[in-house]
DNA sequence: CTAGGGTTAG
């Protein structure tokens, strides 16, 4: 059994060990890209073809189990496949489809274009349109965006006569909406407008659910009332959906009046209402919906009580709850969970467990959601109260809980028993708590151990990692640097179809953008977006940060009119990174030509944006003036943070303004802001190189208390050196080495270069660096 | 098509 220890991290190269994750996924879909053998005449597809037509069906199962037809398949190209499905398909539809997809599934074989089409109008033909719907999507998803053109020209120059050719268009069309490729999607419409082939309700919706975020969504509505086809219930409540997400709400709800009301409309409305924070129009729309005949569902009453629980209403929250009964309806997951969250909210502790409690009671097993909850710590330091609960006693949520409060005090040995004793008293390991111990782990910078667990829960234990394990180690892998461990570990995710939502593919966009490798951070998106992920405003954001990084500033600013044409509203952070971006290159009007766009497009600057801007101000001007103009552009109510004043009092610093440093430093008391160890550092710093020596020995006797950094030593102390006091600088080199700092070469050199050539203090400095360490190898940061 | 969480800037 694997036993982790925390006195032995595993060594950053053992992570290659990674590479061997692969092969280890349970699942299949794993794309291989077999090597295209020249088109072959051995007669070995005339074996096969033979075969073929000897069994009809379960001929697969004889194949499934004749190696020496698997060693045939393999020699064969797509090609030669594409002739065998194609003259198969004449004759037995159930063949085909099961020789299809078992060289796909089984043996990874990518068919030819013609394969698929082929396989498609089978699909349509026998009405199996669920499977046509997967079979095109997977099919577009391959061939990526821009690849209407030329499948279109392909079935129309080899399909047009068969009888199912115009469901097969119906459906491609659909197939590349719902992968949010939505100009090859009406590139289809376009084709099938040309062929007078009419599209079905369901294509027309999932277009306008594509194109919800725009204003294209009437052009589409228009087209659909134009072509005489009847809009159904789903088109009603996409467009109300695409409305509102555009913070169209009273368009929404002329729209709602107009057309044929329904739950889900009603629902979206109230969603929206309760996102916007007015639960009491959220509740008028609850009340409307009796009025009109209808009856709420679960969700109505979900969103309903989750508005009420964010804003503290716990008591209505509990009616409706109770009234929802009365109606037949029962609480889910959902239900219990935004309660649970609600209580917490509140601090309510008892109330959490209440509804904890309640759902294990109705069999309702906690789910990812609740994980979460208890995961990310909502519950603090309740665990091990909770376990001894006698109530709560030997079930497996206490024992979560006892987890998960050991791995937020970092208690990790305790932990780390704990789970093996679950785990010999033949409990079966639990994917919840791998993902406590994986999360607390990575936060506490010990990824390498985390991932070990990662891989023994894989590989050992055959348990598929939740989210909140795959997320904490990829992104403790872009963060720890590990960005390439990063990368198989997300492309196994991908190719194993176990990427499904948007955040793991943010993190790897975020990744390489931090390192300035854009490339990859587009290729990335350029992947998600394939797989039918929508991309969202972060994803944006990391980009536009990755073309900041790799100073191709102009191409940052065009994605601001991509996030746009999503249907996305550039939010403060998109803006502010960018005018980070442009004062750093010292353009002044770049960054205030983005304030005032930012202004115009209604988004209000934040105290991070100001930050940036008095950031850029000081670059170019005096000091004072900066300050000046700066005061002119902050709103009445702005509160300022910590960084906000960190900045200001670093530029004082610059500008030897020692005075009005320490004037600041006093002033954010009144902002009730704790100065931190940064901000202590920045007037140490200040007082050593402006400022007078014997006020910085001073701040550094008082920040004793507070806790130094190795940074705050090594400013003194090169303070030191450059006066020509070394002998105090080695009692403060000392005293950093007792306190257990790791000392670099690169320390003592940088302390060394500003001794200003004395002899004298540098033969000190280097005795002293003999004496007291570099004696591992180790400290060779 | 509609509900619960998490990923980004100084």
């Amino acid at each position: 059994m694997l036993r982790l220890t925390l006195q032995s991290p595993l060594k950053p190269p053992l992570l290659s060990s990674l590479f061997l994750l692969k092969p280890s996924f349970p699942t299949t879909n794993l794309v291989v890209n077999h090597p295209e053998p020249p088109p072959t005449t051995t007669g070995l597809s005339r074996i096969l073809n033979f075969f073929l037509q000897n069994h009809t069906k379960g001929s697969t199962k004889l194949f499934k189990d004749n190696p020496f037809l698997k060693k045939i398949i393999l020699e064969l190209n797509s090609l030669e496949i594409e002739g065998i499905v194609e003259k198969l398909s004449v004759e037995n539809y159930e063949s085909t489809l099961e020789f299809f997809f078992l060289l796909r599934n089984d043996y990874a074989f990518k068919h030819s274009r013609v394969s698929h089409i082929v396989i498609a109008h089978i699909l349509a033909k026998k009405q199996r349109f669920r499977a046509l719907k997967f079979h095109l999507q997977h099919f577009v998803q391959q061939e990526g965006s821009g690849s209407a053109h030329s499948i279109c020209e392909l079935i129309l120059c080899r399909f047009q006569k068969w009888d199912s050719n115009h469901v097969v268009w119906d459906v491609l069309a659909s197939a590349y909406s719902r992968c949010q490729m939505v100009d090859d999607s009406l590139f289809v419409f376009a084709k099938m407008k040309d062929f007078n082939i009419q599209a079905s309700i369901i294509t027309y919706n999932n277009l306008l659910y594509s194109l919800r975020h725009t204003d294209n969504i009437w052009d589409v509505y228009g087209d659909i009332k134009a072509s005489g086809i009847n809009p159904s219930e789903y088109t009603n409540s996409i467009l109300i959906d695409g409305l509102c997400k555009q913070f169209l709400m009273q368009k929404a709800v002329d729209f709602l009046r107009e057309s044929e009301p329904c739950v889900v409309s009603f629902n979206t409305l109230m969603s929206s209402s309760c996102k916007m924070g007015s639960v009491d129009v959220a509740k008028s729309f609850f009340c409307m919906m009796f009025k009109c005949g209808l009856h709420p569902n679960v969700y109505s009453y979900n969103i309903l009580i989750h508005g009420l629980s964010v804003a503290g209403a716990m008591e209505e929250a509990l009616e409706f709850t109770d009234d929802m009964e009365k109606h037949g309806l029962e609480p889910n997951q959902v239900t219990y969970n935004v309660l649970a969250k609600g209580f917490h909210l509140l601090g309510m502790m008892n109330g959490v467990w209440k509804f904890v409690n309640e759902m294990l009671h109705k069999g309702i097993n906690p789910d990812i959601f609740t994980c979460t909850m208890l995961i990310c710590g909502y519950y603090n330091d309740e665990g091990i109260k909770v376990r001894e609960d006698t109530r709560f006693h030997a079930s497996d949520i206490s024992d979560t809980m006892l987890l998960s409060s050991l791995c937020k005090s970092g208690r990790f040995d305790e932990a780390l028993n704990l789970f093996h004793e679950i785990e010999s008293s033949g409990h079966k390991p639990d994917p919840i708590m791998y993902s406590i111990l994986i999360r607390g782990l990575c936060k506490r910078g010990l990824v390498e151990m985390a991932f070990q667990l990662y891989k023994d829960m894989l590989c050992c234990k055959r348990i598929l990692p939740n989210i909140v394990a795959h997320r904490s180690i990829l992104k403790s892998f872009c963060e720890k640097g590990y960005i390439c461990e990063a990368r198989v570990l997300f492309d196994a995710l991908i190719n194993c179809d176990l990427m499904d939502d948007v955040f793991l593919g943010n993190i790897m966009i975020d990744g390489y953008a931090k390192l300035g490798d854009i490339g990859e951070a587009v290729h990335v998106y350029e992947l998600i977006t394939g797989k039918g992920i929508m991309p969202t405003i972060v994803t944006f954001n990391s980009l536009i940060y990755g073309f900041c990084k790799a100073r191709k500033l102009d191409d940052a600013r065009k994605w601001v009119d991509t996030i746009c044409a999503h249907g996305l509203i550039p939010s403060a952070r998109t803006y502010t990174t960018l005018m980070d971006a442009y004062g750093e290159e010292g353009k002044m009007e770049a960054v205030f030509e983005l304030l005032e766009e930012m202004k115009a497009r209604g988004i209000e600057p934040t105290h991070v944006t100001y930050t940036v801007i008095i950031k850029c101000l000081c670059k170019r001007r005096q000091m004072h003036e900066s300050v000046r103009i700066l005061k002119g552009m902050l709103p009445d109510d702005f509160q300022p943070d910590e960084v906000f004043y960190n900045t200001i009092i670093k530029n004082l610093c610059e500008a030897r303004d020692m005075k009005g440093a320490s004037q600041l430093h006093k002033e954010m008391a009144v902002h009730k802001l704790q100065p931190s160890r940064v901000t202590y550092n920045i007037i140490l710093n200040g007082l050593c190189t402006h400022g007078d020596l014997k006020d910085a020995e001073e701040l550094f006797s008082t920040l004793q208390d507070v806790g130094l950094m190795k940074c705050d030593y090594t400013i003194l102390i090169k303070a030191h050196c450059a006066k020509g006091s070394v002998d105090k600088a080695v009692v403060l080199f000392k005293k950093m080495i007792e306190k257990g700092f790791e000392i670099s070469i690169r320390d003592y050199s940088a302390v060394i270069n500003s001794c200003n050539r004395d002899r004298n203090s540098v033969f000190q400095l280097s005795s002293l660096m003999i004496k007291c360490g570099l004696d591992t190898d180790s400290n060779c940061g």
